[in-house]
DNA sequence: CCCGGCGCCTGAGGGC
DNA sequence: TGCCCTCAGGCGCCGG
């Protein structure tokens, strides 16, 4: 499940490796995942000869900039990853041609490969393909209702604690819930809110109304320091996460509260706890986190 | 506006 | 061994 610091690990994995380089073709067995144009024959046809200048992040969208005012977007959604290598096709399935990660079980599930024009390809596996893909004129993508409602991202300078306040003092609802809100702040998904929330000692279900304001900068500062210890390790492989060259990230060694239910809190002892609301998990611990 | 719930998908893991 | 159920959850969308 990437979140704003998996996808950072993958932006900064494929800037390495893809720059400069041109699409020269695309295969996909899962089309519809193109939905922008589209008819995946048109995003081929639109996509082919454009070379990647720059592969940047917005929320948890990959960006390739393109040449000739073009922007390729890629959202990887719960189980999408984008790898970088080669692979060949053998008895229908696609294999890597040097043995290793990229051939791990997790990394097997490719519905599109885009083709460079070094032979290097970017690969797709998502397993339960819900990733989206989106071929835009860069302008249009910038000017577009989906792009410019998303949220301040949490790790620029202009995010500043003043802006943050003003931010969460006008929704109402469960502070977790509010947190994960892409048009709220960018990025934070289910991991690193619960994560968030341990460090600043709030509930999750506390209600945004009734946070000090000693509390929300604790939790200000608390996102910070979770995204950016979660880039520093390369993000968390949990689930199917896996950066271009297909290895796990090294976020769970310091997880502190997601997928802890029933052990000891690192700060108190008392055993996390798992609730459900929003069709949503929230680790937390019962003892040191008050609502 | 706020909130909840479903759809999109499929594999892992538990109960029986 | 195998079947069925639940769970995983980003995000758009719909409806009360």
């Amino acid at each position: 499940m990437p979140e704003l610091p998996e996808v950072q690990t993958t932006v900064n994995g494929l800037h390495a490796k893809v720059l400069n380089r041109a699409f020269v073709d695309v295969w996909s067995d899962w089309q519809k995942m193109v939905k922008r144009p589209r008819d995946f024959a048109q995003f081929k046809k639109e996509l082919e000869g454009k070379k990647i200048a720059r592969v940047w992040r917005r929320a948890k969208n990959v960006i390739f900039e393109l040449s000739e005012g073009y922007s390729l977007l890629i959202h990887m959604k719960m189980t999408g990853h984008l790898m970088v290598g080669e692979w060949q096709m053998a008895n229908g399935e696609w294999q890597p041609k040097v043995p290793g990660p990229l051939g791990d079980k997790v990394n097997g599930f490719l519905h599109v490969i885009f083709f460079l024009d070094n032979g290097d390809m970017i690969a797709l596996s998502d397993m339960r393909k819900f990733a989206k893909i989106e071929l835009w004129k860069t302008e249009e993508m910038l000017a577009s209702p989906e792009f410019l409602k998303i949220g301040p991202e949490p790790l620029e300078n202009s995010f500043t604690f003043e802006k943050f306040a003003a931010i969460i003092s006008k929704k109402r609802g469960k502070i977790k819930q509010v947190l994960m809100d892409p048009f709220v702040v960018a990025g934070i998904g289910n991991i690193y809110a619960s994560e968030a929330l341990w460090w600043a000692k709030i509930h999750p279900e506390k209600r945004t109304e009734n946070l000090s304001k000693k509390e929300l900068q604790l939790l200000y500062g608390a996102i910070k320091k979770v995204l950016n210890a979660g880039i520093e390790f390369g993000g968390e492989s949990f689930s199917d996460y896996r950066n271009v060259d297909g290895l796990p990230g090294k976020f769970g060694s310091s997880r502190q509260a997601y997928k802890r239910e029933k052990l000891e809190c690192a700060r108190c002892g008392a055993p996390i706890a798992r609730i459900m609301f929003a069709a949503r998990s929230a680790f937390y611990c019962p003892h040191c986190q008050k609502l």
